[in-house]
DNA sequence: CGCCTTTTTGATAGCCGTCAAATTTCGTGG
DNA sequence: CCACGAAATTTGACGGCTATCAAAAAGGCG
């Protein structure tokens, strides 16, 4: 594991509106800056953390991507999410103090470790902090919960459908283009995420293709009739 | 709807060892006193609160029991959780201020009402307060988790069996029966919680009771073989 | 006691999983 | 930079699990 040390503050990071610093005036920003331990370089393929290892700290995307898993003992493996720039890792292991999924880059990545004490330690300092941070754990409840929608009741188009557009909207918030991308996990990844064999990813992604809503080019994606992926679904754009 | 203010105290309360407060001095729960506004009491049928309307308080729930489901536009509900006594409902509500599920009563219950705001600040002032919660925060998402894996990977029989073995644990955590108790909610809100259909839910608990798992009488289950329930999903007892 | 809701059970159909094989892409080392 | 082998992707054929539709039976509330 190729760890480099660097000292980083949060008070001049570029991610201050996606992170947890979000909205902070210039003193609560200072104050801040001890949060943040060290950034970590993880190269593609490795592991940021791993279940049953002990919890201190959670970890800030800087850039890169992330996907986090769960492991059935008979070897079913569950994607629990899929993580980018500004999102915060761990927060399943506060409840036990140990992590209770794995989390590997999918590329080259940097994260901020921000010890969870500390953490707490600057809430009960800085109300803001504080709030932001329930905020983001709320959040990520939200989210668990439209994916529980997701694997309950639609159909293997619907699912599809869904991960393409929150993909689309999540990249629009960080500059990127909403149409135009690159998926950095596998067909059988993207299954293990929407509860469907990898096969099937395949034979949809030929599907939406066929009917012009999309070009696919391996992992080449380009969404031509977002409307349309919309109505696939039946025009929720509410996925986080 | 039927609304009945008795002012709670935590520090009197006998639900310490499940709810929030678990694990707190003396001192500390003195402090906890001002943070439940009233306790209200809901009937069954009537709604705790519902998608849309706006967030103040949690609500601890001191006796009864709850469901919680998203509805999608067309009409298709996902049931979120079930929830029962010592547990606190409206997390998912932090992130915006919004409640974003609906919660309802399945049988008459009562609600310890705990404005946000101040469990807040009285985390600010008592450290173990802020870590009891976040870790409650945090058990939310590992649960979550777990639907996830439930709903993504497997069949109609390990999801009974996981649903019923996780009811069975929660009765036993409260001093109730572990494996003699009656279901409050229908087939299909089992179903609607599994990501199957009521009549997949009632064929599976007739195989479970044609193989002598249990016995079910309508509502009342008895599970005879445990150790054989945790088998059929594979031995996984760690779900909650 | 009667009506409405819930549950059970059967028959059939459809979606997605499984198995298989061909093709493309990617990573590593020469 | 190219070549080779492993991994990933695509596509087809088939089967199984669960949904759907239907009808009867049981339970619960007023």
């Amino acid at each position: 594991m190729d760890i480099q040390q660097i000292k980083a503050a949060c008070s001049t990071c570029s991610l201050r509106e996606l992170c947890l610093p979000l909205g902070l005036n210039h003193e609560e920003f200072e104050s801040l800056d001890q949060l943040v331990k060290q950034r970590r370089k993880i190269k593609r393929g490795d592991y940021l953390h791993r279940t049953g290892l002990r919890f201190s700290s959670l970890y800030a995307i800087r850039n890169g991507f992330f996907k986090t898993y769960l492991l059935h003992e008979d070897g079913r493996e569950q994607v629990t999410g899929f993580h980018m720039t500004g999102e915060l890792l761990g927060l399943d292991a506060i409840s036990s103090d140990v992590h209770t999924c794995n989390a590997i880059a999918l590329e080259d990545s940097e994260v901020c470790e921000m010890p969870f004490a500390k953490l707490e330690e600057i809430s009960r300092a800085v109300p803001v902090v504080m709030r932001n941070f329930h905020k983001i754990m709320s959040r990520e409840i939200v989210r668990d919960h439209g994916v529980m929608l997701l694997l309950g009741n639609m159909n293997a188009e619907e699912r599809l459908a869904v991960f393409l557009l929150n993909l689309s909207h999540r990249f629009a918030a960080r500059g990127l283009s909403p149409n135009d991308f690159k998926l950095c996990m596998t067909r059988e990844e993207i299954g293990a995420y929407l509860g469907l064999k990898l096969e099937t990813i395949s034979r949809t992604f030929s599907k939406f293709q066929e009917e012009g809503l999309m070009e696919v080019s391996n992992k080449h994606i380009q969404l031509l009739k977002l409307d349309a992926l919309k109505k696939v679904v039946g025009n929720d754009t509410s996925c986080r």
